[in-house]
DNA sequence: GTCTATAGCTGGATAGAC
DNA sequence: GTCTATCCAGCTATAGAC
C-alpha cells in the first residue's frame, strides 16, 4: 500500500460518509459517492470491492475512533449526575456531526441485508459496551446496579440515540436534540433528588 | 372508484407494506412491490402515481388504523404502573406486526427526500399525540406532570421504539424487543418503589 | 493507480393495445 | 382498469488503455 493510495482510500472513505449523512442510504451509490468526492466511480471497486464493503468499512474506521475518545473521556465518572452531564456534552457533537445519522441509515440499509447486518454489529456492539461500563461506573454503589441491567440499559440508551436522529430530522421547526436533552435534564433533577439522599449515606 | 378499483389498490397498499418490511427502503421498488403482490408494476403508477406517493399513503392508513386502535385501550388510564403494563402489551403487539419497522424505513427513506419527510409528519404527529396524552393521564397528580415536559417525555418514547426495531434487528441471537422490556421492567420496579409512597397520599 | 468505456441490470414512468 | 412493451436514466461492476 503506497502513501498515494491510502490518500485516495480515506478521500472514498470520506466521501461514502458524508453521502450517507446528506442522501441517505437509498441515495448513496457509487456516483453518487464520486460525484460528492470528485473522483472517479471506477475507484471504489478498485479500493474496496463493493459499494457495502467501502459503506462498513468507513463506517466501522470512523465509529472506532470516535469512541476512542469517548471511553477516554467516560472513564473515571462515579455518579450519575456527572454522567449526565457529560453524556449530554458528548451526544450533542455525535448529533451535530451526524456520526448517528450514518449508523442509522447503515442499520436501515441492514433491514433488507443480513450479511450487512453482521458485518455491522462488530463494529456496533462497542458502543453499547462503552455506555454500559459507564453507566456501571456512575450507579456503582447507588444500589441501582443491583437492580438494573446495564446492558439493556446501555442498549435502549444508544437506541433512543438512533430514533431521535431518525425522527428528529423530520420537523424542520425543531432541533431534533431539543426533546432529548429537555428529556435528560427533567429526567437529571428528578433523579438528583432522588439520589441525593441515597447517595450520601453510602459513599466514602 | 367502483369496487374493483378499491380492491386493487388496497392489495397494491398492503404489498407496498410487506415489501417495506422485508426488504427495507433500499430494497423497495415499483418492481419488488410488483412481484411480492403479484401484480403489474404499471398498476402502481396508475393507481397513485408515483412509488413516494404509494408509500406515504399505505403507511399513513396503516398507522391511521393503528393509532385509533390504541387511543382507545390507552383512554381512562390514570397510573404511571397501569400504563407501564398496557403499554407493554401494546408495543409487543406494534414490533411483532412490524408496524414500527414500516416507519422506521420511511423515515430512514425521508432522510435523503425532504418532501417524503413533510409528508410523513402529518400520519406521525398523531403517535405522539396518543402517547403525550397517555402519560398526561398517569402522571395527573403525581407531581410529575408539573416537572417533565409530556410531549418531549412522548417524543422520545416514540423514538427509543424506533431506535430498538433500527438495531434489535442486528444481532439475530436476539430478540429486538427483549431489552426493552427488561428495561421497562426494571424502571417500572424503581418506579413503583419511589411513586408507591408519593401516589398513597394524594389519591382519593 | 487512475482513467474511459461499456456490459448487463434494474430503476421510475409512460404509451397504447385490449 | 389492466396488460405488454418500451424509453431512458441510473445502478454495480469489469475490461482494458494509459
Amino acid at each position: 500500500m503506497s502513501e498515494a493510495s491510502d490518500d485516495t482510500k480515506s478521500r472514498i472513505m470520506e466521501a461514502a460518509l458524508e453521502t450517507l449523512r446528506n442522501e441517505g442510504i437509498k441515495g448513496t451509490s457509487a456516483r453518487s459517492i464520486a460525484r460528492q468526492g470528485d473522483f472517479n466511480q471506477a475507484l471504489i471497486f478498485y479500493h474496496f470491492g463493493s459499494i457495502i464493503e467501502l459503506l462498513i468499512t468507513a463506517a466501522n474506521a470512523d465509529s472506532a475512533t470516535r469512541v476512542k475518545t469517548y471511553r477516554t473521556e467516560l472513564e473515571g465518572i462515579t455518579s450519575l449526575p456527572e454522567l449526565a452531564a457529560v453524556a449530554r456534552r458528548l451526544s450533542k457533537v455525535e448529533v451535530d456531526d451526524r456520526g448517528i445519522a450514518v449508523v442509522t441509515q447503515l442499520l436501515a440499509g441492514a433491514a433488507g441485508n443480513p450479511e450487512m447486518g453482521a458485518k455491522l454489529w462488530e463494529g456496533f456492539e462497542e458502543w453499547i459496551e462503552v455506555v454500559a461500563s459507564a453507566l456501571g461506573g456512575a450507579l456503582e454503589g447507588t444500589g441501582f446496579d443491583a437492580m438494573l441491567d446495564v446492558r439493556d440499559m446501555a442498549f435502549a440508551i444508544v437506541a433512543l440515540f438512533m430514533g431521535i436522529e431518525l425522527i428528529g430530522r423530520l420537523n424542520p421547526d425543531r432541533d431534533p436534540t431539543d426533546a432529548l436533552y429537555s428529556m435528560f435534564d427533567q429526567l437529571g433533577g428528578l433523579l438528583e433528588g432522588f439520589l441525593g439522599p441515597l447517595r450520601g449515606p453510602s459513599q466514602g
